[in-house]
DNA sequence: CATCCGTACTTAACACTGTTAAGTTCATGT
DNA sequence: ACATGAACTTAACAGTGTTAAGTACGGATG
C-alpha cells in the first residue's frame, strides 16, 4: 500500500531536505517536540506541509532524521572525553543530554508509537555510542574482551543510569532541594564507584 | 478566566468520578496512554466529552488523577518490600515498573506540556516513596540522620539509576542481545554496591 | 400552582493535528 | 507538438483537546 514513495533522493532534493531538517531543528530547539507540527515546518520554509511528507515519508520519517542528528551530536560529546576515563565520559554524557535537552527528548525521551518498527541500521550510530561505554567499562573491570556480551551488559547498566539523570533532570522531577550540579557529580562518582573499587569481582 | 469551574464534589458525583477513573484505567492498561483520548473515554462509559471536562477540568486533570492512582500503586509495591533492604526496595520499584508499564508511563515517561503546573501537594504521595529510598538508603550507608539532605539527594541518585532501567526497557531500547531479568539484576547488584562496599567513605 | 435557580448533562463548534487523494505546474525527452 | 514524470499544492478526512451555548430536570421559594 504505501510502496508508492519512490524515495527519490536525487541532486536538489539535498538541498530541500536539509532545508527541511535545519528549520524542523531549530523549531524543535525553540518550542520542544510538542511544540512542532508538520504544517509548522511547513510553513516556516514556505511550502506546503505534502511536500515535507513527499521527502520523509511520514512525521516518523522526520523524527528519525532528527534522531539520527542528535546521535551524531551526542557522539561528538563523546568522542571529545574518549580515552579520558569513564567518569568523563559519564560526564560528557550528562552534558550532551542537559545542554540539548530537545534533542535528548526526541531521542530517548519521546516514543512516537512506532518506536518498533524503527530501521535498525539506524541504530549503529547508537550502538557505537554504547560500545563508547563498553570500552570504558572494560577498562575499568580490567577488560577480559573475550566477554563481551557481559560488558556490553554492563555498559547498558551504565547508560541506564546515566539516562535516568538526565531524565529526571529534564523532566523536572528532581525536587528543587537538591543542587543539580552536586546531584550530577555525586551521582556519577557513585557509578564509577561501582566498577572501580574492585567491586563485585 | 479559569475560575469558572465550582470543583463541585459531591455525594453522588463520586460514583461518576469513579466510573470515570476505572474506564480511563482500563483503557490505559489496553490501549496505552496515547491510545486514549476524551471522546474514548467519554463514549465508554456512555457520557459525552463535555462531562469529563466537568469532572476533571481538563485531560491534564483526569491525568493528574491516574498518576496520582499509579503512585498508590507503587507505594504498595514498595511498603511490601520496606524493611527489606535496598536490594529488595530496588527490585520492588523494577517490578512495579515492569508490571504497570502503562501506569509508569503516564507517571515518569509522558510529559504532557503541563508538568511545571503540578499541584505540588499531589506529590506527597511521590515525595513519599522517594522517602522509603532514603530509609534504605540511610540504613545502608550507616546513616547520620542528620544530614537528611544528603541522604535524600543520594536517595535520588539510586532512583534515577531505578529509572533508567525501567525506562530503557519498558521504551524497548534494550539491545536483544541482552536478557532482561540478568540485566534488572546484575543493575540493581551494582546499584546496591556503590552504597554497600564502604564505597566513598 | 408557578416561577426561579442551579445541577447535570449534551450538542455543536473552533482550531488544531497527521495524513493522503487528486490535482496542477512545468521542464525535459521524443 | 506531445507525452512523461518530477515537484509541488489544494482540499479534504478523521481524529484531537477544548469550550460556548443550550437543554432537561429537580427542588426550593413566591
Amino acid at each position: 500500500m504505501q510502496g508508492s514513495s519512490h524515495n527519490v533522493v536525487e541532486k536538489d532534493d539535498r538541498d530541500l531536505r536539509t532545508l527541511i531538517l535545519d528549520r524542523a531543528s531549530r523549531l524543535l530547539v525553540e518550542d520542544g517536540y510538542s511544540g512542532i507540527s508538520m504544517r509548522k515546518i511547513a510553513q516556516a520554509i514556505g511550502y506546503s506541509a505534502t511536500t515535507i511528507y513527499h521527502q520523509f515519508g511520514s512525521k516518523d520519517g522526520l523524527f528519525h532524521a532528527l534522531v539520527e542528528e542528535g546521535m551524531d551530536r551526542l557522539a561528538r560529546y563523546l568522542d571529545q572525553a574518549k580515552g579520558d576515563g569513564l567518569a568523563a565520559l559519564c560526564r560528557a554524557y550528562v552534558n550532551f543530554g542537559l545542554e540539548n535537552r530537545e534533542y535528548y527528548e526526541i531521542m530517548f525521551l519521546v516514543t512516537p508509537d512506532s518506536v518498533d518498527r524503527y530501521p535498525i541500521h539506524k541504530y549503529r550510530r547508537a550502538r557505537r555510542n554504547l560500545d563508547l561505554f563498553a570500552e570504558a567499562v572494560a577498562d575499568v573491570l580490567g577488560a577480559p574482551s573475550t566477554d563481551l556480551q557481559y560488558v556490553r551488559s554492563e555498559a547498558t547498566t551504565v547508560w541506564a543510569a546515566l539516562h535516568g539523570i538526565v531524565a529526571l533532570i529534564v523532566a523536572g522531577r528532581i525536587d528543587r532541594g537538591i543542587g543539580e550540579e552536586q546531584f550530577v557529580v555525586g551521582s556519577i562518582r557513585r557509578i564509577v564507584g561501582a566498577y572501580s573499587s574492585g567491586a563485585l569481582a
